[in-house]
DNA sequence: ATTTTCACTTGCAAAATGCAAGTGAAAAGC
DNA sequence: GCTTTTCACTTGCATTTTGCAAGTGAAAAT
């Protein structure tokens, strides 16, 4: 189909989301960052969903462009590189727990049961959470172990 | 990759939402429903982002398939069927929303500028407002005109 | 009775994905 | 300091998904 310059199909919001992080792995990536405090190819690499490493390679380069990731190298070990969320990565938290709060609801079998803490905490208040956790985030720490109950 | 036997990469919140709806389309024919009122496969064909025919035709089985929508017999044209959303499909309104708050965030021309009192309803109180919204969308009446400001 | 509209399907080309096997540079081990 | 291992990728190729154009069959409109 036809795209505007800047290559996007349309400015419908809708569709902005969509084409910066509307595939079957961008919101995996952030996943593993927000939960489970990864940063490097390697760990996202060992997710259960099994990422191909030149598919992860080119989902990174993507979000590094779109502003979502930020690439950096690593402090100590030369080899390694590390991403980050960027202040645009870390608003999409918010779109992340709401999606999280969907599927605890209509998975029967969601693992969100281990974590059924936070997903009140985001039912009954998503924005506040939200906040918390991008604050933790930022400062490179995971949060799923303080939810697992 | 491997795959649990009801054919999901695995059973986390996020990921059960992206095998739903994560892909550049089913959230296109959320909004369409949505915002604009549309129920049938020509109006969503006619959208500008431009679905092509087959395409669209799978993207509506899976939507009906995973419980998403529902398809009914058109009330007088037989020729026509009709697309709704489920319980389940209403249920993602919070998240379409929070995504549209984020694009209206971070896209410099986003068309989201035209309906700045609903974005602001978004922010203030996602729950509520999307409440109302599966309301007048179980109703079938398209909610965009009303928040053009 | 014929034409138009509608919701798709089919066939094929092009693009994206997935797998296995590299590659090159830095770190670790000896 | 020489070799091996680890790490972050890339490359080549098979498979799957997407996209375009051209049908098809049934119901509605003329």
């Amino acid at each position: 189909m036809k795209k505007t310059k800047d290559n996007l199909r349309s400015h419908c919001p809708v569709n902005y989301g969509l084409e910066a992080f509307g595939d079957r792995w961008a919101l995996l990536i952030l996943r593993d960052i927000v939960f489970r405090g990864k940063h490097s190819y390697g760990e996202f690499l060992r997710s259960e969903e099994g990422f191909s490493t030149n598919i992860l390679a080119s989902r990174l380069d993507h979000l590094v462009e779109t502003g979502i990731l930020r690439r950096e190298e690593h402090e100590t070990d030369g080899r390694k590189e590390s991403y980050w969320l960027t202040e645009k990565g870390l608003d999409l938290i918010p779109v992340l727990f709401e999606m999280i709060l969907w599927s605890a609801k209509y998975d029967s079998q969601s693992e969100a049961k281990r974590i059924m803490r936070l997903v009140e905490l985001i039912r009954d208040d998503n924005r506040s959470i939200s906040q918390k956790v991008m604050e933790q985030v930022k400062r490179g720490e995971a949060i799923v172990a303080e939810y697992l109950s």
